[in-house]
Formats: structure tokens, C-alpha cells, sequence
DNA sequence: TGATTTTTTTGTTTATGTAACAATATTGTA
DNA sequence: TACAATATTGTTACATAAACAAAAAAATCA
């Protein structure tokens, strides 16, 4: 065990790695932990773990995700692989990195100054390569974004359609024309019109929507078009 | 090293695994090598090998397709990792699966029988979980085949429109508009139309075009449509 | 040499999706 | 009742995709 074809010895290490992604404060945001071992003491990572011998990499990184911020059964996906033999300075570590787009509210963060949300657009610094895998994350959020958005899985389980543009435009880090994108939205398979309105303390109140309850395995099931009748 | 947090001794071990896809004889190949040893000794499996210490996981992958195919400075991209705990019968052995288009021209298969080309529609009795690996990576080329055809790493130098549409179709396993393909393929940018003509023993002669070289490091450079003028 | 065969080559129409654009409706509050 | 703030709605132009058939060029053959 451990020795390759070439008889390089070697013990490589393999970990999952998950950025978090959520909408707080108006603006994106991604969950850190403060370093408290060496390597990188005192810096900010992005939550991980080592791949236990009895999983598959999907289950380990929703066990990690579970571990350390309490979430379940969300929308998780591989994101890529990274393998540079110096991204860790001690040993050769491996890791493969998965995505979230999680509700903050969904979370009970530990009160605990070494947890906490960052802005994506103001990071600390990180750890390892993560900063990279924070901006390649985002990079492919955005790519998927427009094809097969995910982002309901930032909202409320009711939301009004401005609320779901905000979180669309802090994602894309643009804005978006209000009708065009009302268009889109509302002949988006699963999204629901209710009978209820939000009670904001703001002028008009605004239509509420749902998306209907999907089994979260079928991955790629959401956000499909509405067949034309 | 090789302990996890939950004292759980481990020792993984990584490979890479190539996907590499050709036509000949008018039908999708894919390169398989006749396995020798066991697990899965007389079975089929795709070129794979060791992550050394030293390399990263796309140099990897580059070194093994050089080893095992001769084949160097090709468009490569990493395609997804497996690991599902009993993918490998006897040892944890998670893999990153690559993937790449070529010439079967610009492979040199040594004379032997436990080399060579097999047919994606025609798989025989394939090793580990390979031949998920290859359906995978079908699937992913026909997505990004959409947008930003790569396809031209399968054709010579020198082409015509009906052998570019030729290859596509193989493919995506269409058949495709003769108009609308060429329609589109001409505006793609870096193909150069010249002034010389297939000399087939056909009827009338085409056209034959070529790419203009691009560095290859820019993967995703390749087949941007045109500027509009 | 002219007719035939085979392959290459080209254009129009329709439908669909995308992007750009502003006015009206509704409610709370002054 | 007027005003302020937000929600809501439609049209046009443009780009892209899909469906469709006829003409042109060269080799072969009679």
C-alpha cells in the first residue's frame, strides 16, 4: 500500500473541501474557519475533511458538511480536484472540493469567533489554495447559474420575485432587467404562484412564490423550462 | 501520515484514468488496455496510473497518456473524481478521470493485442468502474461539444466541412443539418478556409480548411465564434 | 462530347430565445 | 388626498436555432 508503479513511496492524503455559499447582509458570503493547528495557523479555511475509508466522496463531504455546520440534505455537487503537491506544505494532501448554496438561516453557527461568514468579496486571508477554490467555485456557480439555476436554495421557502432577482444579482455580481428577468422566472418548472403576499413594512406588497418540493437526489432536476402548452 | 482525525487508518491511493476518444472506421473509439494482472486480470480497462509525489494531478494525467499512448500536448481536462469505496476490489483507490479527443493517426499502438481501439457502442467487459468512466465522459464531451466544440482534435490538418459535420455527428450519435452545421462552423473562429480541394476519389472535390494554431494552454480559447463585424 | 452520377455548396423562412426599453398599479404614509 | 416607494406588466428589435430544397461542380461512362 502506497507504493506506486515507480516505486516512489508515497502516502497520499485525501480530504474534501466545501465552500459554503450563502446571501447574508445583502451580499455574498462564504463560511470560514479559523485555523487553530499548523500549517496556517491563525488563517481561514474553508470547512474540510479527511475521506474516511467507508464513504464515497459525495457522502464524506455531506459528512463534513454535517460535521461542522449542522447541514443536511442540501444540494451539494463536485466541483473539481486539487492536487498541487505544494498546496499543502507538510504532506501531499489531495482534495476534492464540493459547493453549496445554502440558506444562512439553515445554519446554527457555534457562538464562537473562529466560525464565521465572510464576504466573497472581501476574504481574509486563507489557507491552502482555498481562496482559489472559493474563486473557482463561484466561477462555475455562475456558469450553472445562468443554465440551470440553484439559487432558490438561498431563499425562503417563500420569496417574492425581487427577493429571488437580489439573490441572482449578487451571485452574477450584476444587475439584471426587472421584466425581462420576471419573465424568465415565472416559466421556471416548479416555481409556484400563492395566494399570499409579503407584509414588509415597505409600500406595495409583493406576490409570494414557492418551488414545489423536489426529491433532492435528481440533482439536475430543477430549474428545467415549463413544457409549452 | 495516512490517519485521518477519527484515528481511522487509512491509506488511499490516487490514480488517474484517461478517457481517450478517437474515430476510425467510421464509428466513436475508445482506447482500452487489456489488464494483465489481477483485480480484473483479462478484462479491458481504460490507461491509468499513480499520481507521483511530485506532479500534480494534470501532469499526471499528461505523463500516463505520453506513457501509455505516446501522445503529448493534447487538449486534456479533468473530468470528475470517483471514489466510491469498492470501486477497486481490494484496495481504496479513488481516481480522477481525464478525458481527451485525438487522432488515432497520432497514436503509435505497439503491435500487440492487449492494446487498442474498441468501439463506445460495443464495450467489451470493462475493469473497475470504467466503463461508468466512459459513459461519463461521453456524456460531458456531447455538453461541451454544444457550446465549444473541440472536436477538431479529431480531424487532420487539413478537413473538409463534411468530414468536420462527419465527426460530430459521430458524437452526439445525430445526424445533423448539412446547412445549419456549416452555417455555423464557418463562423467559428480560427478556421481558415484554403484554396486547395480534397483529392478524393469522390465526385466532386471540397473544400479543405484548416485551424489556426492556438497555444494550447488556453483550453477554452478554442471555437469562440467570431467577432461580428 | 454529352449525359449521368455523386458530392459539394448555398439561402430563405419560421420559430424561439434574448436584450433593451418605460409606464402603470398598488399600497402605506404624510 | 397627495405623495412616496415598490410591484407589476408589454413591445420591439435583435440574435440564434430549426426546418426546408435546389443548383453547381467535377468525375465517370456511354
Amino acid at each position: 500500500m502506497g507504493k506506486n508503479m515507480f516505486n516512489e513511496i508515497k502516502t497520499h492524503e485525501i480530504t474534501v473541501d466545501i465552500v459554503i455559499l450563502t446571501i447574508k447582509n445583502n451580499s455574498l458570503q462564504v463560511l470560514l474557519i479559523k485555523r487553530n493547528n499548523e500549517p496556517f495557523k491563525g488563517k481561514w479555511a474553508i470547512p474540510g475533511g479527511y475521506v474516511r475509508m467507508s464513504e464515497n466522496l459525495d457522502e464524506a463531504a455531506m459528512r463534513v458538511l454535517k460535521e461542522k455546520t449542522n447541514v443536511d440534505n442540501i444540494y451539494l455537487e463536485q466541483l473539481y480536484t486539487f492536487g498541487d503537491p505544494l498546496r499543502h506544505p507538510i504532506s501531499r494532501v489531495i482534495t476534492c472540493a464540493y459547493f453549496a448554496l445554502i440558506r444562512a438561516e439553515d445554519i446554527e453557527i457555534i457562538d464562537n469567533p473562529d466560525v464565521g461568514w465572510h464576504k466573497v468579496s472581501n476574504l481574509p486571508p486563507l489557507a491552502f489554495d482555498h481562496k482559489e477554490i472559493i474563486m473557482y467555485s463561484l466561477k462555475r456557480t455562475r456558469e450553472r447559474l445562468e443554465m440551470c439555476p440553484v439559487a432558490y436554495q438561498l431563499l425562503n421557502e417563500k420569496f417574492t420575485l425581487t427577493e429571488m432577482q437580489k439573490a441572482y444579482e449578487l451571485i452574477m455580481g450584476k444587475s439584471l432587467d426587472k421584466r425581462n428577468f420576471r419573465k424568465k422566472a415565472i416559466q421556471t418548472e416548479g416555481l409556484v404562484e400563492l395566494d399570499e403576499f409579503s407584509k414588509t413594512s415597505s409600500k406595495r406588497p409583493a406576490r409570494l412564490y414557492k418551488f414545489e418540493t423536489i426529491k433532492l437526489n435528481s440533482k439536475r432536476a430543477h430549474f428545467i423550462k415549463k413544457e409549452k402548452k
